[in-house]
DNA sequence: TGAATATTCAACCATGTGGTTTAGTATAAG
DNA sequence: CTTATACTAAACCACATGGTTGAATATTCA
């Protein structure tokens, strides 16, 4: 096991991971078991299994074992103390925060236009 | 060199380093040459120098090179994505919770991965 | 010119990472 | 009791990472 020296080192470390910024981003809608977390990606269930482990570790996931399925839920202290670190240089980019919003939804128009192929 | 898939996994993956993020740290108070950057840390010159090179590819740094000094700059943009990112968990963490960033957060998550499905 | 400075590059090492497969442990269901 | 399910553990693999040292390159200074 890795030890840390911060929460940071750990947190910055899980999200630099796809697969686990997307579970994240499932358990932000409900509670969810190591098996539905795994289902939507293309890897063993081990694997999986493995970075809900990482996200745990980095305390941005609580496990609750209940019968033979762990139920995992979102806990966002941590993306909190993440968020503060990242908002003490924030006056680097508000001067270009028109800029930032302008692209940020650039973005969004270009995943509905993803959503808009699919749909096709 | 490692190729990613989005600026967050190469910025968080740069900021799980507390070498990187007191990097940044310095950076936040002025411009700095690579040799500025390393001295503080009990590691080889070239070392820190790698370090630095993590940062400008995760776009966190610009570097100019003058003469035989390479002046590093912080470049605030990407972290101004990443916490980008992190709000949008931020109804987790903060206690009112808005029906509206709610919805709008679900939305987001069905068009991310619709996004992942035309990558595959 | 020659020496010192600032930096990268290349080779190397130990350990970490993301992934696999196979086996093992509980628990639930027939 | 037996079988299927949910999950972890362990062993393994290829490759990335963080670190080192020593040599190479470019620039400045005396």
């Amino acid at each position: 096991m890795v030890e840390y020296s911060s929460h940071l080192d750990a947190v910055f470390h899980a999200l630099a991971d796809p697969t686990r910024r997307a579970m994240l981003g499932h358990l932000a809608a409900r509670e969810l078991t190591i098996r539905e977390l795994a289902t939507p990606f293309r890897m063993s269930f081990a694997g999986a299994s493995k970075h809900v482990r990482v996200l745990e570790n980095a305390g941005l996931v609580r496990r609750t074992i209940r019968g033979r399925s762990h139920l995992c839920r979102l806990d966002a202290a941590r993306l909190a103390e993440a968020n503060a670190w990242l908002r003490r240089y924030e006056r680097f980019w508000s001067a270009k925060l028109d800029a930032l919003e302008a692209l940020l939804l650039e973005e969004d128009l270009a995943k509905e236009d993803l959503a808009k192929k699919v749909k096709e």
